[in-house]
DNA sequence: TCTGGGGTCCTAGGACCC
DNA sequence: TCTGGGGTCCTAGGACCC
């Protein structure tokens, strides 16, 4: 840990709500959940107004819709994410060149590496708020929780202490003492399975894994998590903020809304998710060796297979070949709850194709999916423009109709219309300057 | 009220090599 | 005759994070 407290975390409160608050004047000061649609969907976000009635990430949709009714339940707009995050990173490498992003809206920053050279608690606490007036100007209004500290750790901890648009700065000395009293499950890492070990062997509190000797944790918990976390409890944590994080990996999954058995339609939507990762990867200039599928059954038992290829690859053909081998693998005859492609391995270089490439067609391009997995065209939350009423966002869809409610962030709230699926005059809008590619994979449900 | 999607990192066993 | 030891790569599964 450092001398003085120069590492940032910020972190934008309930990011994915608050961007549809802000596109969306109607919601605002109202319970907004996004998620997952869809009776298998799960809380991405939930604004606080929704959180006032129990609903919070990671929590199913039907769960949430039981606790919090009159909520408006959003499919994510990802592409409006990414141009708000991209905007936010812009800011933050205005203040230092060190930014290493976690997610779209999270970010450690090394101070060392900014203007700053006074880490004074008054000088810091000056210069975070105008660094957090700045985010929440190029935002478009929307807040952050700053936490500065002497490490990673305790910057992470710190920001989440005065959430929503917090700023806590931890002086050097300090740290053991405010993380003593808390629940050891304030240290990233310790989840559900880490705590329950942990619970069982009578340790509850950072303070109590700190009475615990490296040997004893190492024992409870394996190498690496064990020493990791002895140290961590102690506050020792040199981890450096790192800006040029390599990618892994590049996946797509999808989950259905009824467990699929049709074998022939699992090989197409293999095909199509080969498609789109080899989309991303070749956008990201990556190329990689290793295809893994993977295949959740019916009961939640979750399978993978991998093979290597001897040279890496981007080309769709190729990968989708392979992921039908290896789904093949699997006995999927009761039903497929979620399928995935994924590629790793990677390198960012494409091997040279050393015969050409006008041969072999390979295997005929698979139909058309079926109407329920193809993209729904309106979903509940996404932009849409008509040709007279202008900008607005999709309040409601089924039944062969579309409401939408024609409002953007700079009207005050709009009227609400409905047209035929089919009105000629009404179509989905891409947001912004969104440069990333297509929001959420959803499908209809029917 | 059944449990998303995109990632990262770790473990453990086997193959293979020197 | 009784079987080294270490390093690296690959595969499958699991924990965790946002």
């Amino acid at each position: 840990m450092r001398s003085e407290p120069t590492v940032l975390h910020l972190d934008l409160d309930a990011f994915f709500a608050s961007v549809e608050q802000r596109d969306k004047p109607s919601l605002r000061g109202k319970p907004v959940i996004v998620g997952g649609i869809g009776p298998r969907g799960v809380v991405s976000t939930a604004s606080y107004e929704a959180r006032t009635f129990g609903v919070h990430s990671a929590m199913s949709t039907a769960q949430a819709r039981a606790l919090c009714p009159h909520a408006a339940f959003l499919n994510g707009r990802f592409g409006a994410y990414r141009a708000t995050s991209r905007r936010v990173m812009r800011v933050l490498r205005d203040l230092s060149p060190i930014v290493e992003p976690l997610s779209l809206d999270e970010a450690f920053v090394d101070l060392t590496a900014s203007a700053l050279d006074d880490f004074s608690p008054t000088a810091l606490e000056t210069a975070m708020r105008d660094l957090k007036a700045s985010v929440h100007e190029a935002s478009g209004g929307i807040a952050g929780s700053a936490g500065v500290a002497t490490s990673k750790l305790i910057a992470k901890i710190a920001s989440d202490l005065d959430k929503p648009d917090g700023l806590r700065i931890v002086g050097a000395g300090t740290e053991r003492d405010l993380i003593r009293p808390m629940q050891v499950t304030v240290i990233p890492g310790v989840g559900p399975a880490t705590s329950e070990r942990l619970r069982r062997a009578g340790i509850h509190t950072v303070a109590d894994a700190e009475r615990v000797t490296e040997a004893e944790l190492v024992r409870l918990l394996g190498n690496a998590h064990g020493h990791s976390l002895h140290k961590l409890v102690r506050a020792d944590d040199d981890r450096p903020v790192e800006s040029q994080r390599e990618t892994k990996s590049v996946s797509v999954e999808d989950t259905f809304d009824t467990d699929l058995v049709d074998a022939t339609l699992l090989r197409s939507i293999v095909a199509r998710h080969a498609a789109h990762v080899c989309e991303r990867l070749r956008a990201a200039r990556l190329s990689g060796r290793t295809v893994t599928v993977k295949i959740r059954l019916y009961d939640f038992t979750t399978h993978s297979r991998s093979a290597t290829l001897p040279a890496p690859t981007d080309d769709a053909r190729v990968v989708s070949r392979l992921a039908r081998q290896l789904v093949d693998d699997v006995d999927t005859g009761a039903g497929v709850r979620l399928l995935g492609v994924a590629v790793s391995g990677l390198a960012d270089w494409i091997q040279e194709d050393l015969f050409g490439d006008d041969e072999e067609p390979d295997e005929p391009p698979s139909g058309p999916l079926p109407a329920v997995h193809q993209r729904a065209r309106y979903v509940p939350g996404g932009d849409v423009v008509h040709r007279t009423y202008g900008p607005g966002w999709v309040w409601g869809a089924g039944l062969g109709r579309v409401t939408v409610r024609f409002e953007t962030a700079a009207t005050p709230p709009g009227p609400v219309r409905t047209f035929g699926i089919d009105d000629p005059d009404l179509e989905p809008a891409r947001p912004e300057d969104d440069d990333g590619d297509a929001d959420d994979p959803a499908t209809v449900s029917a």
